[in-house]
DNA sequence: CCCTATATGTTGTCAGCGTCAACATATAGG
DNA sequence: CCTATATGTTGACGCTGACAACATATAGGG
């Protein structure tokens, strides 16, 4: 069931087959213990298939990691759209909205912060699709600078602050290491907690 | 160099040496490429000797990392006492403390948060490390309520905050996401982050 | 329409890995 | 001293990532 029957000899979409096969895979047994033959099995293909279209293994987990980031990035432009911009309720609004996608794709959200042996800037578009999430929290920042509601300083270290609590946030809550108990809970935490930055981020 | 000779056929304290000897080579090549035999090889034994000790390859990881929580808990506790309690300057020195930490503790620091495949709540003797240097944090916390300077709060509440902060930051800068350019720039961005999660954790 | 270049998938192979089982040696306690 | 047990070794198995050689399909020019 998890995969459809192919009778051709060529397989169609085997690149992107092999990102979902990945995902899957991951979503029930963790990254570390992917292998790549488990993926090609599962999507019906020889265990030397994988090649044709990625270098090697670390290969296809960046390829998993840049679909995250754009995946991200979307995510929080949407959030954002629903708020008016420049306000803390647009930051507020792209924080939640950024734990909450670590937790609704807890297997991308690995990948995309997993220790790549080669610097992560060896895959240029993975970098590319990296910056440009981070670029959603920098401007809605700068946004709120120009309204004057944060205080004046580099948007970016500012950005570099309120990612830290986000992404600590994501994995302390995906190790279990923050205990969340309830829907309602998670919702009153990360309001709790961006409050307190952004009360911290304040003007004056 | 790295192996001091061994004349009997028992090792003497083969236990703590593989917990070394993995430190060591997670050191230069990154946890995931971490195999049981080659550390082995790297104390001079045999693939299977490292059986004796630990029940598995997982059953090492948890002992370094229950070993770092330890060795993070003390540099906390260290830093604080620097400090008068019950003020700002403590709860800036042991977050910067935290940080630091990971920066100059990496394997450990790695372990101690890589994704366990059996919770790490089935490492007693690990979870129990973890919460003990969650504590520090608490504690200190707490404290400054007492002082007045911190608003009355769950505690814990603020400690979850706190921790995801330096948690985000320590993983963000290890994996090359914040750039740090120099010794004085990482002070400069400690200070500039404590100040903000502190300013807004204040009081009134 | 064919024919060849190239893209894509397969089979075979290798060393390294984690782990189990069977065996060997050293140490400790009666 | 002698035996039980703790500790280390050797051998084996199936799995893995990766390379090489091979097979098939598709596309584009004659």
């Amino acid at each position: 069931m998890s995969t459809k029957p192919r009778s051709t000899y060529h397989h169609g979409d085997l690149r992107q087959s092999l990102i979902d096969g990945a995902i899957a895979l991951i979503s029930t047994a963790g990254v570390s213990d992917l292998s790549l033959r488990q993926v090609a099995r599962h999507i019906g293909v020889s265990h030397n298939a994988p090649y044709r279209h990625f270098e090697d293994k670390e290969a296809l987990l960046a390829a998993v990691a840049e679909e995250g980031f754009k995946a991200l990035t979307l995510t929080m432009e949407t959030a954002r759209q629903d708020t008016p911009p420049g306000t803390k309720a647009a930051l507020t609004a792209i924080g939640s909205a950024y734990v909450r996608f670590a937790l609704a794709h807890p297997a991308h959200y690995r990948v995309m912060f997993s220790e790549f042996r080669s610097n992560f800037h060896d895959y240029p578009s993975l970098a590319a699709a990296g910056q440009k999430a981070f670029m959603v929290l920098v401007s809605t920042i700068a946004a709120g600078q120009t309204a004057g509601i944060f205080k004046a300083a580099d948007p970016w270290e500012l950005a570099r602050v309120a990612w830290s609590l986000v992404h600590g946030q994501a994995l302390l809550i995906l190790d279990h290491r923050i205990p969340v108990a309830s829907e309602a809970k998670l919702e009153e935490f990360l309001q709790f907690s961006c409050q307190l930055l952004i009360s911290g981020m304040a003007s004056v």
